[in-house]
RNA sequence: CGGGGCGUAGCGCAGCUUGGUAGCGCGCCUGCCUUGGGCGCAGGAGGUCCCGGGUUCAAAUCCCGGCGCCCCGACCA
């Protein structure tokens, strides 16, 4: 491939709209263009890495046994409604509706697929009947559609974005976990295939969200741009999302026995902190903290130790709860009887009680009276509050001990690249994916799912693998192996060798470039070195007069001057590594 | 959707406070020159100043209303 044949629109300044180092590399070295807010051209440099991902994954999801399919992005929405998650999903849905404004299709109305549990389940529950026909992993590579809320960072959240995913079929848990298991195993290659080493990736329990199931794990490239926090131990093997994280607490001493409660003024207090300070003196960690929450339209109080940050993923897993948010001013008053400040939870009957497991054999608390200005204390929570479920509700802080082996626990930020699943039989049971067992008697069939971005994975490989110069691509999934800079391109003898260098290693399967753009020297090698290039061969008069071509490393920045048969060779041998 | 910022040439920006001439760097085109780290010189093309309305003799600039983009939060591969 010459450059001057193919399209890379490389950028000198950054565009003012990417934030972060993958987005400005990707537009900058010519990879993407934006058409709308989280909608993207991938270009042929783009197109290629792309691909380049797409086929380790291929490669590997086959291995592992797992059978490719390709099923439609426009999917009946009467199938969605028939589903289970149906109230959740839709806002995070497109419907393809007729453009010029009429109401529906023949067929019924259509809706744009933001992931495949259903369409597959359906076709299982069409296809499959015994025991015999199990386990079945199904897969594809597609694009999928999500009306992202807030698209960000590139390729890091897009509306419309290229996913692999994959859906497992077993008879039973134990069959489902090997399933599972052969996925983790499989997305551990990817990424490493992919270029992260152990330190680059990372495989964290995650909260399963709407998807449901019993399980799940996510894989994690820590970088300061990703959207997720993983807490992760400084000695053992134990990491998890926040959304999921636990942490080993010490014992809170709260004196001889419960005392008797007592209602006291607290004039001006509104926080937490206002408490702590004189004349009141309570520690925040012997406060309860009283919040209101609207859970699906209905109110529901949630307590927290005063220290303690609330995780708002766990609330939702706790209260299973499709939406939920704080409650306003006016409706913690009419609910309450009194401002933010002077919450609690004492006597409360008729609203949901949810207490986060710090608070468990609790006494001598303070918390709020429910009027104004006052607060009570020698509060014991589990004689006093009527809970009505416990649960770990709170955000692990650094520092904290780790839950497995008491060592502090660290927090990073991290990309999101892939999330396997296990699913039980929620889509199973509600769409009829059921077989016959030797026996004939029915059963659903067990499912787990199984995501990866593939799209993300490419942007995620960028902005961790760059440099002031530009992009630094591992070489299995950069969009060429090697670039020839061809200097003097009007003299015979380096245009002669540098089109032999590049038909040789086409010919050897290499994916090579030659940059025969009539440039001056130094605007071919920042080129050149902005889109990354893991191998730069540069063919010039000056080189050619020391005996040869010269091969440069893009990670390394090493170079050695070689005879050209001697550069093809080594080329060969890194290109195939 | 809540909060913040921005919208002027392909890209990066100035001009706006205090209304009147739309400007700079890069890129692009032509010619000359040059060829080992985004050369040099000369000439040139390119703008509904996001859109609509208003104020005014006059609006990129002031006012009102939209739209778009980016960032922080809730969602997720």
């Amino acid at each position: 491939m010459k450059w001057s044949q193919t399209f890379i629109p490389t950028l000198k300044e950054t565009p003012a709209e990417a934030e972060i180092p993958s987005h400005k590399l990707l537009l900058r070295a010519g990879l993407i263009r934006k058409l709308a807010g989280g909608i993207y051209t991938l270009l042929p440099l783009g197109l290629r890495a792309c691909e380049k991902v797409e086929r380790i994954v291929r490669e590997e999801m086959n291995r592992a046994g797992a059978i490719e399919v390709r099923m439609p992005a426009l999917n009946p929405r009467e199938l969605w409604q028939r589903g289970p998650r149906w109230d959740a999903a839709q806002r995070v849905m497109f419907a393809a509706s007729p453009a010029d404004g009429s109401k529906v299709a023949p067929g019924g109305e259509l809706v744009l697929g933001p992931t495949h549990e259903e369409v597959i389940t359906s076709l299982v529950a069409d296809e499959i009947r015994s025991y015999r026909d199990l386990p079945k992993n199904f897969y594809q590579i597609q694009t999928k559609f999500r009306n992202e809320i807030r698209p960000r960072f590139g390729l890091m959240r897009a509306k419309e974005f290229v996913m692999k995913d994959a859906y497992s079929f077993d008879l039973n848990e134990e069959a489902a976990v090997r399933s599972y298991e052969a996925m983790r195993a499989a997305y551990q290659r990817i990424f490493e295939r992919c270029g992260f080493g152990p330190q680059q990736l990372k495989c964290v329990w995650a909260d399963s969200g709407v998807m449901g199931g019993k399980y799940s794990q996510e894989f994690m490239v820590p970088a300061e741009s990703g959207e997720n926090e993983i807490a992760f131990c400084e000695k053992c093997s134990y990491v998890a999302n926040i959304e999921k994280a636990q942490s080993r607490l010490a014992r809170m001493e709260d004196g001889e026995a419960p005392g008797h409660i007592e209602k006291f003024p607290t004039p001006g207090v509104k926080t937490i902190e206002d408490l702590t300070k004189p004349p009141f003196l309570v520690a925040a960690d012997r406060q309860i903290k009283t919040l209101v929450f609207i859970c699906d339209s209905k109110p529901a109080l949630v307590l927290m130790r005063g220290d303690h940050p609330l995780n708002e993923v766990k609330l939702a897993a706790a209260t299973g709860a499709i939406e939920f948010r704080p409650a306003r001013d006016e409706e913690i008053v009419s609910l309450m009887g009194a401002h933010a400040g002077s919450l609690g939870a004492v006597g409360k009957k008729g609203i949901p009680i949810y207490a986060d497991e710090a608070l468990r054999g609790r006494f001598n608390m303070v918390t709020g009276a429910n009027e104004d200005g006052f607060h009570v204390r020698g509060v014991c929570v589990e004689r006093d509050i009527a809970v009505t479920k416990w649960a770990d509700l709170r955000s692990v802080g650094a520092g904290e001990p780790c839950p497995e082996c008491g060592a502090p626990l660290r927090i990073q930020r991290a990309i999101e690249l892939g999330h396997i699943f296990i699913l039980g039989t929620k889509y199973s049971e509600k769409l009829n994916a059921r077989y016959l067992d030797e026996k004939g008697q029915t059963h659903p069939c067990v499912m787990g799912c199984y995501g990866i971005g593939v799209t993300r994975t490419m942007a995620a490989v960028v902005e961790v693998f760059n440099d002031k110069d530009g992009i630094k691509w591992p070489m299995s999934v950069a969009p060429f192996h090697v670039c020839i800079t061809l200097l003097d391109t009007h003299k015979e003898a380096p245009a002669k060798i540098a089109q032999e260098l590049h038909d040789a290693l086409e010919r050897a399967g290499v994916e090579v470039i030659l940059d025969d753009r009539d440039e001056r020297p130094g605007f071919k090698f920042k080129d050149a070195d902005l889109v990354g290039f893991p191998i730069r061969v540069t063919v010039g008069e000056k080189s050619l007069a020391k005996g040869g071509v010269e091969l440069k490393l893009r990670a390394t920045g090493e170079m050695r001057l070689l005879p050209p048969a001697e550069a093809v060779e080594e080329i060969v041998k890194r290109a195939k590594a």
